[in-house]
DNA sequence: GTGAGGACACCTGTCTGACAACCTCGAAGC
DNA sequence: GCTTCGAGGTTGTCAGACAGGTGTCCTCAC
């Protein structure tokens, strides 16, 4: 009872942050015992179950550890962070934006294609639907730090491909469209450009690139966006946590 | 009490399972309502509490989302799901192993060195640190795939260098020394090979390499290993889930 | 004095029952 | 036809209880 109720999370949301705040604050270290759920429930006002709820959701994220008739222990995954990692689903706008660039976008063509046998099993659709194929290059102060190639459903994107203004996010497009992306599956590798894009733009000096190979779904699990994403080498690095 | 006790995993774990197992077996798709908490409990036999905190956990796994008031339902990430991300730790030997390589390794050199202002702060130790420096490449038939330089702590690997067996995975060498890694923090980016390690171990054709450096913690929290991975280009691609 | 055994306190795991807050939808009243 | 109200369904939270594992300390037999 002894809790504001304006936050909009649930109580046991709210108990996970408190916890980790009590952590930090306490400067607990790994190994180190966490107070009893008696006490937890004491000092945060909150009856058993919702505190069991939050402290499970940490146990989960590796951030404590419980052995039974003992006690909750903090684990190494409660000082290792990493402050928004790749697996935080964003868009590619957003992330540029992240890294500080104010890139501008060059698109440099869209066409109606039809799917390939790659293309379709990642976007679930049969070899031979028509797609829309938008190859785009974005640019930081005149020098190409991404070069992106999307595709997505032509019946997604209705009309004239010349009437659509391409050159903002896609993610945003799709959600105006009813289809906005919320996760997604994606690969990486590292590759040159490939040659003839290269060679096309002026891009002899991209040099190596990171390559994000992604499939983004919408809330209602549908493949919305494959897109191949090649991140500058020297201007991209990527975060991510490994437990 | 319909339930097997043989597993040792807690109820909660077990019912996280069958929920995902469920969620499977009646080909719900993202959108579809999850059975209400009185149902499940009664097809599980447990009580209210043990499912919430196993519905806890999926929802914070975004395999379903709540709404207060109307039900639990399934949503994209119940079917967004990658086998063996690259966020999930496991050892450069284990990683590379899992991708059907049988690699042998070669030792480069070994060396003491004082910790530069990079790895100190990795490694949380005072610039000038005796370290060991570690060298290596793995072949796979006679093919480089993967050139590494590992940093660990001196004082972790006490005695002739020249009497440690180097050429195993250094997660499972750290681990008989009692400071076994548990976890990391990594970035990844794309470059190229060093020209000097390039030219001194005949590499010009290794073409672009993804760099992951990682930071590696033992379950007391301490970094353990300091490492610079550089995984050849066409050899690996790593996958992962954004949400 | 010493070692083995048991009683007990402490902790987490699980269950039962209850009430509050929120949503939907239909029926009653206007 | 429209609005309002209420009942029923669903999740959010709480209180209390017992079971089972772990560690400690005390006692008792030797």
């Amino acid at each position: 009872m002894a809790r504001a109720q304006r936050d909009t999370r649930t109580l046991v949301e709210q108990l996970r942050d408190d916890i980790i705040a009590l952590i930090s604050d306490e400067q607990l270290k790994p190994g180190d015992q966490l107070p009893t759920e008696q006490t937890l429930t004491e000092t945060f006002g909150v009856s058993r179950p919702a505190l069991r709820e939050a402290l499970k959701l940490l146990e989960q994220d590796a951030v404590i550890r419980v052995e039974r008739g003992k006690g909750r222990f903090i684990t190494a995954g409660a000082t290792v962070r990493v402050e928004r990692p790749i697996t935080v689903f964003e868009s590619v706008t957003q992330m540029v934006r992240r890294y500080g660039y104010e890139p501008s976008t060059r698109v440099l063509s869209t066409a109606e294609v039809p799917a390939d046998e790659e293309v379709a099993e990642a976007l679930r659709c049969p070899v031979g639907e028509p797609l829309v194929r938008l190859e785009r290059l974005r640019l930081n102060r005149d020098v190409a730090i991404l070069y992106c190639v999307d595709f997505v459903r032509r019946s997604l994107v209705p009309g004239r491909l010349y009437d659509t203004d391409w050159s903002g996010s896609l993610v945003e497009l799709m959600g105006s469209r009813g289809a906005r992306p919320v996760m997604s599956t994606a690969h990486a590798s590292a590759v040159l450009l490939p040659e003839d894009v290269a060679a096309r733009n002026d891009l002899r000096d991209f040099g190596p690139a990171l390559l994000i190979t992604e499939t983004c779904f919408s809330a209602d699990g549908e493949p919305v966006i494959y897109a191949l994403d090649y991140h500058r080498g020297d201007a991209f690095s990527f975060s991510f946590v490994r437990k």
